[in-house]
This record gives C-alpha cells, structure tokens and sequence, in this order.
DNA sequence: ATTCCTGCAAAATCTTTGCAGCTAG
DNA sequence: CTAGCTGCAAAGATTTTGCAGGAAT
C-alpha cells in the first residue's frame, strides 16, 4: 500500500497544477480517497466526510469523484450489481480479488499479468491501453467458517 | 464462436427443465442471445425483438435476462460508463478485448490465463469461483484510420 | 473581482415491481 | 385449470444537472 500522506499530496497537487481550487470539502474526499481503505463507495465517501462536514451534498462527492478520475488519481471499480467502488491509492489498473461473501477486496501482486497483457496483444493485433482484471472467490477467513 | 442454433436448443431446453413456460417473446429474446452478435445491450435486444413484436416491454427483456441469467446461460458485461453488454453465445466467463474507438468487442484465446488463476489462488488463498477480465485497446482497424 | 465550487432540489437514466389480464402446459 | 408470463405504468435506485449563493485565488 502507498502511503496515504504521500498520496494526498501527488492528488492535491495535481489538482493545483491544473488549475482546480483546493476547497476544504474537496480536501475531505481527496484525503479519503488516498486512504482508501476497503475500496470505499460513494455512499461510505459521503459518510465519511459528512463526519467533518455535516452539510455536505451527495451531489459534491460525485462531482469530485468525476473530476479525480479525469486527472486520473482514482480508479473506478463497477460491480456486476451495480454498485461502485474506488480506489484512490493505487489507482492504475491493477488486479483484484473479491470475496463474495464478505465483500473483502485484496490486491494481490501477480506476476503473470504482463505476461498475458502480451498474449492478448499478439493474439488480437490490438494496442492495449488498458483492463480489468478481478477474480471472485471466497476468502480463507470465510471458507474457514464454513 | 459456438453454433448458435445449438446454443439455442440449449438454453431452451435448460429453461423447460427447470419448469419455465416457453412463451414466443421468451423464445425471440434467447434466440438473440444465443446469437448475442455484436454483444448487444438490453435495448438493442429489445429494438430486435420489437420487429417481430411490436408491444414488447423493456421489463419483459430485462425479466428474461434475469431468469437467462440465474439459470447460467447469458453473461452479463457491465462496463465503466454504466452500461451492460450480453453475451449467451458463450456465456462462461472468457476475456474480452474491447476497442475504445469503434466498441468492438473480441473473444481472445489465451494459454495463460489459467497460469494466472493458479497464481491468484496461491497468493491469496482464495477459493476462486469466477473472474472477469477485460483489457480495452484500439484494435487494427481503427489503428490503421489515424 | 472573477472564476470556480457547493448545496439543494429537480431531472435523467437505468432497472425493478405491482397489478390485471392472458397463455402455455 | 392454474401457475407463470406479459404489458403497462408507476416506483426505485443511482448518478447528473441547473441554479443561486459563497469561497478560493
């Protein structure tokens, strides 16, 4: 995991640098997002911050959402059910595995990926610029008690 | 790409199995899913459908999935921008590779995919049960247009 | 000062549900 | 017959947008 103190700073200044106004609301979900812990959602965002700030619109959250992830400092993770997760620690693409029982998402580190990156661009002609990767199980600490 | 006459006779006798009438709208909804060209959405299932059957409901459409999709028989795709994409050609989960300009969606064969479940399930100790993978690329048509 | 941001509420999507009538088995 | 299916319309859920006041630079 990055450190969240160290990415808080890359996001805020990012933001500066392209011209977005730093507002104390803005801060609270940025320094959530750099957290990110449990790949929280929008609702779990709100929650959060409405702690500190008691006002605070769904509205906001969304729109601040949109913007860090159009400079790229958020991934989006939409699920099958509809619901949405992010993840603004580590937020290139990267592999995850989901149980689907707790909801525990766990980002393991898989050596074979590049390796299968270079088969899909061989096998297809494409030039990859991107993916998803996520597999679904069941976690040891749920398979224990089963 | 698996014989969609076949695959047809096989959600259809899957539905009468487990005890689901086979209604006309049901049979025209599964026929374009056991094509399922071009990965359609529910409204282009049911901009289809609607030739043969003028009065046919959107509910109707997504209530079939549903029920296609609880017996297995059609994956569902849900992309970032929030829209669902079928596929009951080949509904077990199977990479996709999809172009970003043109949408395209292609079916890659890849050795090494199982190589990664296997390391998946070592490095997290995970029962995996399901995956999705996706990579999204510009493919070599739209390649050779720029 | 200006431009951008926020909160609120309304709107827009997409999907699901309730109900009355109809149909397959 | 009768359980399940369809069409319609209304309700839900989630995300986006319009606007007026307020804050950051």
């Amino acid at each position: 995991m990055a450190d969240p103190k160290e990415r808080f700073e890359v996001i805020v200044r990012k933001l500066r640098d392209n011209g977005h106004k730093i507002t104390p609301q803005r801060l609270a979900i940025v320094g959530i997002l750099a957290r990110s812990e449990g790949h929280p959602s929008v609702e779990d965002i709100h929650d959060e911050v409405k702690k500190d700030f008691p006002t605070m619109s769904l509205a906001t959250v969304y729109r601040n959402i949109i913007l860090i992830k159009s400079i790229g400092e958020v991934l989006e993770l939409g699920f099958p059910d509809g619901s949405n997760r992010y993840d603004g620690n580590k937020p290139s693409p990267h592999p995850h595995v989901i149980c689907v029982k707790c909801k525990k998402i766990v980002d393991p580190d898989l050596d074979s990926l590049d390796e299968l990156k270079n088969e899909v661009a061989q096998a297809t002609n494409f030039k990859i610029l991107n993916h998803r990767v996520d597999f679904f199980g069941i976690c040891s600490a749920c398979l224990a008690k089963e």
